[in-house]
DNA sequence: GCCAATTTGTGACCCCGGTCACGTCAAATT
DNA sequence: AATTTGACGTGACCGGGGTCACAAATTGGC
Protein backbone atom coordinates (compact mmCIF):
# COMPACT_ATOMS: atom_id res chain seq x y z
CA UNK A 1 0.00 0.00 0.00
CA UNK A 2 1.11 3.33 -1.00
CA UNK A 3 2.13 5.91 1.65
CA UNK A 4 2.05 9.42 1.56
CA UNK A 5 4.91 12.07 3.27
CA UNK A 6 2.16 13.30 5.68
CA UNK A 7 2.39 9.72 6.90
CA UNK A 8 5.82 9.00 6.82
CA UNK A 9 6.53 12.61 8.91
CA UNK A 10 4.34 10.86 12.18
CA UNK A 11 7.70 9.03 13.05
CA UNK A 12 10.05 10.31 15.38
CA UNK A 13 12.72 9.82 13.60
CA UNK A 14 11.93 11.24 10.04
CA UNK A 15 9.76 13.96 11.36
CA UNK A 16 12.36 16.68 11.67
CA UNK A 17 13.18 15.95 7.52
CA UNK A 18 12.63 18.44 5.00
CA UNK A 19 9.79 18.13 2.81
CA UNK A 20 11.51 17.12 0.40
CA UNK A 21 13.38 14.23 1.43
CA UNK A 22 10.23 13.11 2.47
CA UNK A 23 8.90 13.01 -0.97
CA UNK A 24 11.60 11.48 -2.20
CA UNK A 25 11.40 8.92 0.31
CA UNK A 26 7.68 8.02 -0.26
CA UNK A 27 8.20 6.31 -2.98
CA UNK A 28 10.10 3.83 -1.39
CA UNK A 29 7.42 3.39 0.98
CA UNK A 30 4.93 0.67 1.60
CA UNK A 31 2.63 0.25 4.47
CA UNK A 32 2.21 -3.62 5.52
CA UNK A 33 -0.27 -5.23 7.68
CA UNK A 34 1.09 -8.17 10.15
CA UNK A 35 -1.19 -10.64 11.82
CA UNK A 36 -0.05 -11.73 15.41
CA UNK A 37 3.12 -13.54 15.51
CA UNK A 38 4.19 -12.86 11.96
CA UNK A 39 7.54 -12.46 11.44
CA UNK A 40 8.66 -8.74 9.77
CA UNK A 41 12.10 -9.47 9.90
CA UNK A 42 14.13 -11.99 9.27
CA UNK A 43 17.23 -12.79 11.05
CA UNK A 44 20.56 -13.69 8.73
CA UNK A 45 19.84 -12.36 5.59
CA UNK A 46 20.12 -9.13 4.62
CA UNK A 47 17.44 -6.58 5.28
CA UNK A 48 16.67 -4.05 2.30
CA UNK A 49 13.97 -2.24 4.31
CA UNK A 50 14.01 -0.29 7.71
CA UNK A 51 10.78 -0.73 9.26
CA UNK A 52 8.76 1.73 11.24
CA UNK A 53 5.97 0.97 13.12
CA UNK A 54 2.88 2.55 12.97
CA UNK A 55 0.70 0.50 15.02
CA UNK A 56 1.02 -2.38 17.70
CA UNK A 57 3.63 -4.03 19.15
CA UNK A 58 6.96 -5.76 17.89
CA UNK A 59 9.79 -8.17 20.06
CA UNK A 60 13.20 -8.32 18.82
CA UNK A 61 13.71 -12.11 19.59
CA UNK A 62 16.96 -14.10 18.89
CA UNK A 63 17.34 -18.12 19.31
CA UNK A 64 19.85 -19.83 21.28
CA UNK A 65 21.38 -23.14 19.72
CA UNK A 66 18.88 -25.35 21.66
CA UNK A 67 15.91 -23.46 20.62
CA UNK A 68 15.35 -21.48 23.53
CA UNK A 69 14.14 -17.98 22.45
CA UNK A 70 15.58 -14.60 23.86
CA UNK A 71 13.72 -11.40 24.00
CA UNK A 72 16.06 -8.73 22.92
CA UNK A 73 13.94 -5.56 22.74
CA UNK A 74 10.04 -4.33 22.10
CA UNK A 75 9.44 -1.84 19.69
CA UNK A 76 6.38 0.32 19.91
CA UNK A 77 4.35 2.31 17.82
CA UNK A 78 6.61 5.76 16.09
CA UNK A 79 9.46 3.60 16.53
CA UNK A 80 11.32 1.53 14.65
CA UNK A 81 13.86 -1.42 13.61
CA UNK A 82 16.10 -3.05 11.55
CA UNK A 83 18.05 -0.21 11.03
CA UNK A 84 21.43 -1.52 11.60
CA UNK A 85 20.84 -1.87 7.54
CA UNK A 86 21.73 1.42 7.02
CA UNK A 87 25.27 1.38 8.43
CA UNK A 88 26.90 -2.11 7.05
CA UNK A 89 25.69 -4.79 4.50
CA UNK A 90 26.04 -7.46 7.65
CA UNK A 91 22.41 -9.41 7.97
CA UNK A 92 20.02 -8.60 10.42
CA UNK A 93 21.01 -10.04 13.75
CA UNK A 94 17.43 -10.78 15.26
CA UNK A 95 14.33 -11.86 14.17
CA UNK A 96 11.55 -9.08 14.35
CA UNK A 97 7.96 -10.63 15.59
CA UNK A 98 4.92 -8.91 15.54
CA UNK A 99 3.30 -9.18 19.47
CA UNK A 100 0.07 -8.20 18.04
CA UNK A 101 -1.44 -7.16 15.14
CA UNK A 102 0.59 -4.48 14.26
CA UNK A 103 0.77 -2.25 10.57
CA UNK A 104 4.43 -1.11 9.67
CA UNK A 105 6.13 1.18 6.93
CA UNK A 106 8.86 -0.29 5.09
CA UNK A 107 11.12 2.02 4.17
CA UNK A 108 13.59 1.17 1.44
CA UNK A 109 17.27 0.85 2.63
CA UNK A 110 19.38 2.57 0.14
CA UNK A 111 17.04 5.61 -0.38
CA UNK A 112 16.53 6.27 3.15
CA UNK A 113 20.92 5.97 3.27
CA UNK A 114 21.19 8.45 0.65
CA UNK A 115 18.89 10.86 2.77
CA UNK A 116 20.53 10.47 5.75
CA UNK A 117 23.95 10.83 3.66
CA UNK A 118 23.23 14.48 2.13
CA UNK A 119 21.33 15.97 5.26
CA UNK A 120 24.01 15.88 8.13
CA UNK A 121 21.08 16.72 10.48
CA UNK A 122 19.49 13.31 10.04
CA UNK A 123 22.75 11.10 10.11
CA UNK A 124 22.49 12.63 13.97
CA UNK A 125 19.08 11.54 14.19
CA UNK A 126 19.75 8.13 13.04
CA UNK A 127 22.96 8.03 15.10
CA UNK A 128 21.51 9.30 18.60
CA UNK A 129 18.79 6.57 17.65
CA UNK A 130 21.71 4.52 17.44
CA UNK A 131 22.88 5.10 20.58
CA UNK A 132 19.66 5.16 22.44
CA UNK A 133 19.33 1.19 21.19
CA UNK A 134 22.57 0.52 23.10
CA UNK A 135 21.88 2.24 25.99
CA UNK A 136 18.62 0.31 26.11
CA UNK A 137 20.25 -3.30 25.85
CA UNK A 138 22.51 -2.04 28.30
CA UNK A 139 20.03 -1.41 30.82
CA UNK A 140 18.16 -4.44 29.84
CA UNK A 141 21.13 -6.68 30.62
CA UNK A 142 21.40 -5.08 33.81
CA UNK A 143 18.09 -6.53 34.81
CA UNK A 144 19.47 -10.12 33.86
CA UNK A 145 22.18 -9.44 36.71
CA UNK A 146 19.38 -9.13 39.24
CA UNK A 147 19.15 -12.39 41.61
CA UNK A 148 15.98 -11.62 43.34
CA UNK A 149 13.78 -13.25 40.10
CA UNK A 150 10.66 -10.98 41.24
CA UNK A 151 12.81 -7.57 40.91
CA UNK A 152 13.74 -8.45 37.93
CA UNK A 153 10.40 -8.97 36.51
CA UNK A 154 8.86 -5.54 38.23
CA UNK A 155 11.86 -3.82 36.85
CA UNK A 156 10.84 -5.03 33.38
CA UNK A 157 7.17 -3.67 34.30
CA UNK A 158 8.22 -0.65 35.40
CA UNK A 159 10.28 -0.06 31.84
CA UNK A 160 7.61 -1.12 30.11
CA UNK A 161 5.10 1.57 31.63
CA UNK A 162 8.16 4.28 30.74
CA UNK A 163 7.51 3.79 27.60
CA UNK A 164 3.97 4.07 27.79
CA UNK A 165 1.99 6.54 29.30
CA UNK A 166 2.73 6.90 33.16
CA UNK A 167 0.85 9.43 35.47
CA UNK A 168 2.01 10.45 39.01
CA UNK A 169 1.67 7.09 41.22
CA UNK A 170 -0.30 5.24 38.42
CA UNK A 171 -0.04 3.83 34.70
CA UNK A 172 -1.19 1.81 32.33
CA UNK A 173 0.28 -0.71 29.61
CA UNK A 174 -1.85 -0.78 26.55
CA UNK A 175 -1.56 -4.32 24.27
CA UNK A 176 0.77 -5.76 27.09
CA UNK A 177 3.25 -8.62 26.26
CA UNK A 178 1.81 -11.90 27.18
CA UNK A 179 4.37 -13.68 30.34
CA UNK A 180 6.03 -15.90 27.50
CA UNK A 181 7.34 -12.48 25.97
CA UNK A 182 8.02 -10.80 28.95
CA UNK A 183 9.84 -14.26 30.31
CA UNK A 184 12.03 -14.16 27.58
CA UNK A 185 12.89 -10.84 28.03
CA UNK A 186 14.55 -12.05 31.70
CA UNK A 187 15.74 -15.74 31.01
CA UNK A 188 12.61 -16.86 32.89
CA UNK A 189 9.95 -19.64 32.41
CA UNK A 190 6.98 -18.22 31.66
CA UNK A 191 5.26 -20.06 34.86
CA UNK A 192 7.86 -17.63 37.06
CA UNK A 193 6.10 -14.56 35.19
CA UNK A 194 3.23 -16.38 36.19
CA UNK A 195 3.32 -16.19 39.33
CA UNK A 196 4.97 -12.67 40.29
CA UNK A 197 1.70 -10.98 38.28
CA UNK A 198 -0.33 -13.59 41.05
CA UNK A 199 1.55 -12.02 43.57
CA UNK A 200 1.17 -8.10 42.43
CA UNK A 201 -2.51 -8.37 41.81
CA UNK A 202 -2.77 -10.23 45.26
CA UNK A 203 -1.51 -6.82 46.35
CA UNK A 204 -3.83 -4.31 44.60
CA UNK A 205 -0.34 -3.53 42.36
CA UNK A 206 -1.38 -4.41 39.47
CA UNK A 207 -4.62 -5.25 37.93
CA UNK A 208 -5.72 -6.40 34.08
CA UNK A 209 -8.68 -4.61 32.34
CA UNK A 210 -9.99 -6.45 29.48
CA UNK A 211 -7.41 -8.10 27.13
CA UNK A 212 -5.20 -4.95 26.13
CA UNK A 213 -4.70 -3.04 29.01
CA UNK A 214 -2.85 -3.58 32.17
CA UNK A 215 -3.16 -1.09 34.78
CA UNK A 216 -0.20 -0.34 37.59
CA UNK A 217 -2.82 0.91 40.39
CA UNK A 218 0.37 1.27 42.69
CA UNK A 219 2.89 2.58 41.12
CA UNK A 220 4.83 3.61 43.91
CA UNK A 221 5.25 -0.12 45.44
CA UNK A 222 5.90 -1.28 41.89
CA UNK A 223 8.98 1.23 41.90
CA UNK A 224 10.06 -0.64 45.33
CA UNK A 225 9.94 -3.97 44.38
CA UNK A 226 11.60 -2.67 41.51
CA UNK A 227 14.55 -1.55 43.82
CA UNK A 228 14.67 -4.01 45.83
CA UNK A 229 13.50 -2.04 49.09
CA UNK A 230 10.69 -4.25 49.54
CA UNK A 231 11.11 -8.17 48.94
CA UNK A 232 8.07 -9.86 47.15
CA UNK B 1 51.44 12.62 27.30
CA UNK B 2 51.10 14.00 23.62
CA UNK B 3 49.86 12.18 20.80
CA UNK B 4 51.16 12.10 17.19
CA UNK B 5 49.44 11.68 14.20
CA UNK B 6 51.30 8.48 13.68
CA UNK B 7 49.63 6.76 17.29
CA UNK B 8 46.42 7.68 15.74
CA UNK B 9 45.86 6.36 12.85
CA UNK B 10 47.17 2.62 14.20
CA UNK B 11 43.56 2.55 15.36
CA UNK B 12 41.47 0.75 12.83
CA UNK B 13 38.65 3.08 13.44
CA UNK B 14 41.29 6.52 12.32
CA UNK B 15 43.66 4.67 10.07
CA UNK B 16 41.41 5.40 6.73
CA UNK B 17 41.39 9.42 7.90
CA UNK B 18 43.65 11.73 5.86
CA UNK B 19 46.81 12.88 6.73
CA UNK B 20 45.47 16.68 8.27
CA UNK B 21 41.86 15.15 10.06
CA UNK B 22 45.21 13.11 12.16
CA UNK B 23 47.07 16.27 12.77
CA UNK B 24 43.61 17.86 13.61
CA UNK B 25 42.89 15.81 16.39
CA UNK B 26 46.45 15.08 17.81
CA UNK B 27 46.60 17.85 19.84
CA UNK B 28 43.13 16.70 21.69
CA UNK B 29 44.20 13.47 22.29
CA UNK B 30 46.45 11.98 25.27
CA UNK B 31 48.07 8.72 26.20
CA UNK B 32 47.53 7.60 30.00
CA UNK B 33 48.76 4.55 31.47
CA UNK B 34 45.89 2.59 34.34
CA UNK B 35 46.53 0.48 36.49
CA UNK B 36 44.76 -2.44 36.53
CA UNK B 37 41.47 -2.26 38.25
CA UNK B 38 41.88 1.67 37.60
CA UNK B 39 38.15 3.37 36.26
CA UNK B 40 39.02 4.42 32.89
CA UNK B 41 35.61 5.82 31.73
CA UNK B 42 32.39 6.05 34.41
CA UNK B 43 28.70 5.68 34.23
CA UNK B 44 26.46 8.51 34.88
CA UNK B 45 28.78 11.46 34.02
CA UNK B 46 28.80 12.94 30.67
CA UNK B 47 32.36 11.91 28.89
CA UNK B 48 33.77 14.55 26.95
CA UNK B 49 36.83 12.03 25.55
CA UNK B 50 36.49 8.50 23.63
CA UNK B 51 38.97 6.10 24.46
CA UNK B 52 41.23 4.08 22.26
CA UNK B 53 42.81 1.34 23.81
CA UNK B 54 45.88 1.05 22.73
CA UNK B 55 47.70 -2.13 25.22
CA UNK B 56 46.01 -3.98 27.88
CA UNK B 57 42.36 -5.39 27.73
CA UNK B 58 39.44 -2.93 29.18
CA UNK B 59 35.88 -4.37 30.78
CA UNK B 60 32.72 -2.64 30.43
CA UNK B 61 30.33 -3.45 33.28
CA UNK B 62 27.47 -2.21 35.16
CA UNK B 63 25.94 -2.17 38.23
CA UNK B 64 22.27 -3.40 39.45
CA UNK B 65 21.07 -1.87 42.41
CA UNK B 66 21.71 -4.58 44.73
CA UNK B 67 25.06 -4.03 43.96
CA UNK B 68 26.23 -6.94 41.57
CA UNK B 69 28.88 -6.55 38.66
CA UNK B 70 27.40 -7.20 35.58
CA UNK B 71 30.09 -7.58 32.49
CA UNK B 72 28.98 -5.92 29.53
CA UNK B 73 31.92 -6.83 27.25
CA UNK B 74 35.68 -6.85 26.76
CA UNK B 75 37.51 -4.35 24.51
CA UNK B 76 41.05 -5.48 22.71
CA UNK B 77 43.77 -3.79 22.03
CA UNK B 78 43.07 -1.15 18.66
CA UNK B 79 39.28 -0.84 20.06
CA UNK B 80 37.57 1.66 21.41
CA UNK B 81 34.91 2.29 23.86
CA UNK B 82 33.28 5.37 25.07
CA UNK B 83 31.99 6.35 21.27
CA UNK B 84 27.92 7.12 22.53
CA UNK B 85 29.51 10.82 23.62
CA UNK B 86 29.47 10.99 19.49
CA UNK B 87 25.96 10.93 19.02
CA UNK B 88 24.31 12.13 21.78
CA UNK B 89 25.10 14.33 24.80
CA UNK B 90 23.73 11.64 27.29
CA UNK B 91 25.98 9.80 30.13
CA UNK B 92 28.07 7.21 29.73
CA UNK B 93 25.82 4.14 30.76
CA UNK B 94 27.95 1.94 31.87
CA UNK B 95 31.79 1.57 33.33
CA UNK B 96 34.76 0.95 31.78
CA UNK B 97 37.24 -0.71 33.80
CA UNK B 98 41.39 -1.74 33.48
CA UNK B 99 41.24 -5.75 33.73
CA UNK B 100 45.12 -5.70 33.34
CA UNK B 101 47.54 -2.27 33.04
CA UNK B 102 46.68 -0.70 29.86
CA UNK B 103 47.63 2.07 27.81
CA UNK B 104 44.55 4.46 26.33
CA UNK B 105 44.20 7.12 23.72
CA UNK B 106 41.77 9.17 24.74
CA UNK B 107 40.90 11.72 22.18
CA UNK B 108 38.28 14.79 22.79
CA UNK B 109 34.77 14.07 22.00
CA UNK B 110 34.39 17.30 20.01
CA UNK B 111 36.81 17.67 17.98
CA UNK B 112 36.72 13.82 16.53
CA UNK B 113 32.47 14.71 16.58
CA UNK B 114 34.20 17.76 14.40
CA UNK B 115 36.26 15.71 12.37
CA UNK B 116 33.30 12.70 12.07
CA UNK B 117 31.00 15.28 10.73
CA UNK B 118 33.25 16.71 8.14
CA UNK B 119 34.32 13.72 6.49
CA UNK B 120 31.30 11.75 5.33
CA UNK B 121 33.25 8.72 5.03
CA UNK B 122 34.43 8.79 8.95
CA UNK B 123 30.39 8.87 10.22
CA UNK B 124 30.15 5.79 8.11
CA UNK B 125 32.82 4.23 10.24
CA UNK B 126 32.24 5.29 13.13
CA UNK B 127 28.16 4.42 12.23
CA UNK B 128 29.66 0.77 11.55
CA UNK B 129 31.31 0.53 14.62
CA UNK B 130 28.22 1.50 16.16
CA UNK B 131 26.01 -1.32 14.23
CA UNK B 132 29.08 -3.69 15.19
CA UNK B 133 28.55 -3.04 18.75
CA UNK B 134 25.06 -4.07 18.70
CA UNK B 135 25.52 -7.13 17.22
CA UNK B 136 28.20 -8.02 19.74
CA UNK B 137 25.86 -7.22 22.44
CA UNK B 138 23.13 -9.28 20.54
CA UNK B 139 25.03 -12.41 20.58
CA UNK B 140 26.20 -11.66 24.07
CA UNK B 141 22.69 -11.64 25.42
CA UNK B 142 21.76 -14.84 23.84
CA UNK B 143 24.60 -16.56 24.91
CA UNK B 144 22.73 -15.56 28.81
CA UNK B 145 19.86 -18.23 27.24
CA UNK B 146 21.67 -20.79 27.45
CA UNK B 147 20.31 -22.88 29.64
CA UNK B 148 23.37 -25.28 29.81
CA UNK B 149 25.92 -23.61 31.88
CA UNK B 150 29.12 -25.64 30.88
CA UNK B 151 27.92 -25.13 27.17
CA UNK B 152 27.19 -20.83 27.68
CA UNK B 153 31.10 -20.58 28.80
CA UNK B 154 32.13 -22.55 26.17
CA UNK B 155 30.60 -19.82 23.97
CA UNK B 156 32.27 -17.38 26.00
CA UNK B 157 35.58 -18.88 25.41
CA UNK B 158 35.14 -19.44 21.70
CA UNK B 159 33.69 -15.93 20.84
CA UNK B 160 37.36 -14.71 23.61
CA UNK B 161 39.30 -16.28 20.91
CA UNK B 162 37.92 -15.00 17.50
CA UNK B 163 38.61 -11.34 19.22
CA UNK B 164 42.28 -12.75 19.88
CA UNK B 165 44.07 -15.03 16.98
CA UNK B 166 43.01 -18.06 16.03
CA UNK B 167 44.21 -21.05 13.72
CA UNK B 168 42.78 -23.98 12.39
CA UNK B 169 42.23 -26.30 15.06
CA UNK B 170 43.66 -24.10 17.90
CA UNK B 171 43.93 -20.72 19.35
CA UNK B 172 45.20 -18.64 22.29
CA UNK B 173 43.66 -16.06 24.31
CA UNK B 174 46.55 -13.59 25.76
CA UNK B 175 46.03 -11.73 28.88
CA UNK B 176 42.68 -14.13 29.42
CA UNK B 177 39.91 -12.81 31.49
CA UNK B 178 39.96 -13.70 35.11
CA UNK B 179 37.22 -16.37 35.93
CA UNK B 180 35.32 -13.55 37.71
CA UNK B 181 34.96 -11.94 34.69
CA UNK B 182 34.12 -13.75 32.44
CA UNK B 183 31.17 -15.31 35.05
CA UNK B 184 30.15 -11.43 35.33
CA UNK B 185 29.64 -11.39 31.33
CA UNK B 186 27.75 -14.68 31.58
CA UNK B 187 25.88 -14.38 35.02
CA UNK B 188 27.53 -17.14 36.90
CA UNK B 189 29.15 -17.01 40.08
CA UNK B 190 33.07 -17.55 40.13
CA UNK B 191 33.30 -20.94 41.58
CA UNK B 192 30.84 -21.92 38.46
CA UNK B 193 33.38 -20.91 35.86
CA UNK B 194 36.30 -22.27 37.78
CA UNK B 195 34.58 -25.60 37.29
CA UNK B 196 33.84 -25.57 34.24
CA UNK B 197 37.45 -24.49 33.38
CA UNK B 198 39.02 -27.64 35.42
CA UNK B 199 36.69 -29.62 33.31
CA UNK B 200 38.23 -28.22 30.27
CA UNK B 201 41.41 -28.45 31.78
CA UNK B 202 41.29 -32.08 32.30
CA UNK B 203 40.08 -33.38 29.51
CA UNK B 204 43.25 -31.60 27.65
CA UNK B 205 40.95 -29.09 26.08
CA UNK B 206 42.47 -25.90 27.60
CA UNK B 207 45.56 -25.21 29.07
CA UNK B 208 47.28 -22.59 31.24
CA UNK B 209 50.67 -21.13 29.94
CA UNK B 210 51.95 -19.17 32.61
CA UNK B 211 50.07 -16.12 33.61
CA UNK B 212 48.79 -13.98 31.14
CA UNK B 213 48.19 -16.77 28.36
CA UNK B 214 45.70 -19.67 27.91
CA UNK B 215 46.21 -22.06 25.09
CA UNK B 216 43.61 -24.11 23.20
CA UNK B 217 44.37 -26.75 22.31
CA UNK B 218 41.23 -28.80 21.05
CA UNK B 219 39.17 -25.86 19.42
CA UNK B 220 37.19 -28.52 17.94
CA UNK B 221 36.03 -29.82 20.97
CA UNK B 222 35.47 -26.46 22.55
CA UNK B 223 32.98 -25.44 19.60
CA UNK B 224 31.31 -29.22 19.95
CA UNK B 225 30.44 -27.96 23.51
CA UNK B 226 29.33 -24.43 22.86
CA UNK B 227 27.20 -26.21 20.31
CA UNK B 228 25.74 -28.36 22.01
CA UNK B 229 26.41 -30.93 20.32
CA UNK B 230 28.30 -32.80 23.34
CA UNK B 231 27.79 -32.08 27.22
CA UNK B 232 30.27 -31.66 29.20
C1' DG C 1 -22.33 -17.22 19.48
C1' DC C 2 -19.61 -21.19 19.26
C1' DC C 3 -15.28 -23.62 18.95
C1' DA C 4 -10.28 -24.10 18.64
C1' DA C 5 -6.23 -22.14 20.05
C1' DT C 6 -3.69 -19.48 23.32
C1' DT C 7 -2.92 -17.75 27.38
C1' DT C 8 -3.04 -17.96 32.19
C1' DG C 9 -3.12 -20.35 36.67
C1' DT C 10 -1.27 -23.84 40.00
C1' DG C 11 0.74 -27.74 42.29
C1' DA C 12 4.68 -31.21 42.93
C1' DC C 13 9.12 -32.58 42.23
C1' DC C 14 13.87 -32.13 41.51
C1' DC C 15 18.10 -30.54 39.91
C1' DC C 16 21.74 -27.52 39.70
C1' DG C 17 24.14 -23.49 40.36
C1' DG C 18 24.59 -19.98 44.30
C1' DT C 19 26.45 -19.39 48.59
C1' DC C 20 29.52 -20.18 52.30
C1' DA C 21 33.70 -21.65 54.10
C1' DC C 22 37.75 -22.94 53.55
C1' DG C 23 42.67 -23.97 51.63
C1' DT C 24 46.29 -23.12 48.17
C1' DC C 25 49.13 -20.52 45.42
C1' DA C 26 51.44 -16.84 42.83
C1' DA C 27 52.42 -12.14 42.51
C1' DA C 28 52.76 -7.62 44.14
C1' DT C 29 54.09 -4.52 48.09
C1' DT C 30 56.76 -3.31 52.11
C1' DA D 1 62.28 -12.13 53.04
C1' DA D 2 57.97 -11.34 55.10
C1' DT D 3 53.43 -9.89 54.42
C1' DT D 4 49.48 -8.94 51.98
C1' DT D 5 46.49 -9.26 48.35
C1' DG D 6 43.81 -11.32 45.05
C1' DA D 7 43.07 -15.31 42.00
C1' DC D 8 42.14 -20.05 41.83
C1' DG D 9 40.45 -24.57 43.59
C1' DT D 10 37.01 -27.52 46.02
C1' DG D 11 33.68 -29.51 49.03
C1' DA D 12 28.90 -29.38 51.38
C1' DC D 13 24.59 -27.61 51.74
C1' DC D 14 20.30 -25.67 50.26
C1' DG D 15 16.81 -23.08 48.16
C1' DG D 16 14.58 -21.34 44.34
C1' DG D 17 13.20 -21.51 39.82
C1' DG D 18 12.82 -24.92 35.80
C1' DT D 19 10.15 -28.56 34.25
C1' DC D 20 6.14 -31.34 33.81
C1' DA D 21 1.40 -32.05 33.98
C1' DC D 22 -2.74 -30.49 34.21
C1' DA D 23 -7.03 -27.27 34.71
C1' DA D 24 -9.25 -22.93 33.88
C1' DA D 25 -10.03 -18.85 31.50
C1' DT D 26 -9.74 -15.87 27.83
C1' DT D 27 -9.54 -14.69 23.00
C1' DG D 28 -9.96 -14.61 18.24
C1' DG D 29 -11.85 -16.60 13.99
C1' DC D 30 -15.68 -17.89 11.34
Amino acid sequence: MQVTPELLSRFTLLNPLPREALEQLAPHASLVRYARRAVVLRAGVREDNVCFLFEGRLQGVGFTIDGREVGLYFVEPGDFCGELALFDDNPQPEFVIATTAASVVFVARNPLREVMLQNSSVSNIVGRKLAERVRQMTVQRTLLGLSNIPQRVCGQLYLLINEARRKDDSGEIVNPPTHKEIAIMLNLSRETVTRVFQALQSRRIIQRDGPGRLIIADLASLRHFAEGEEEL
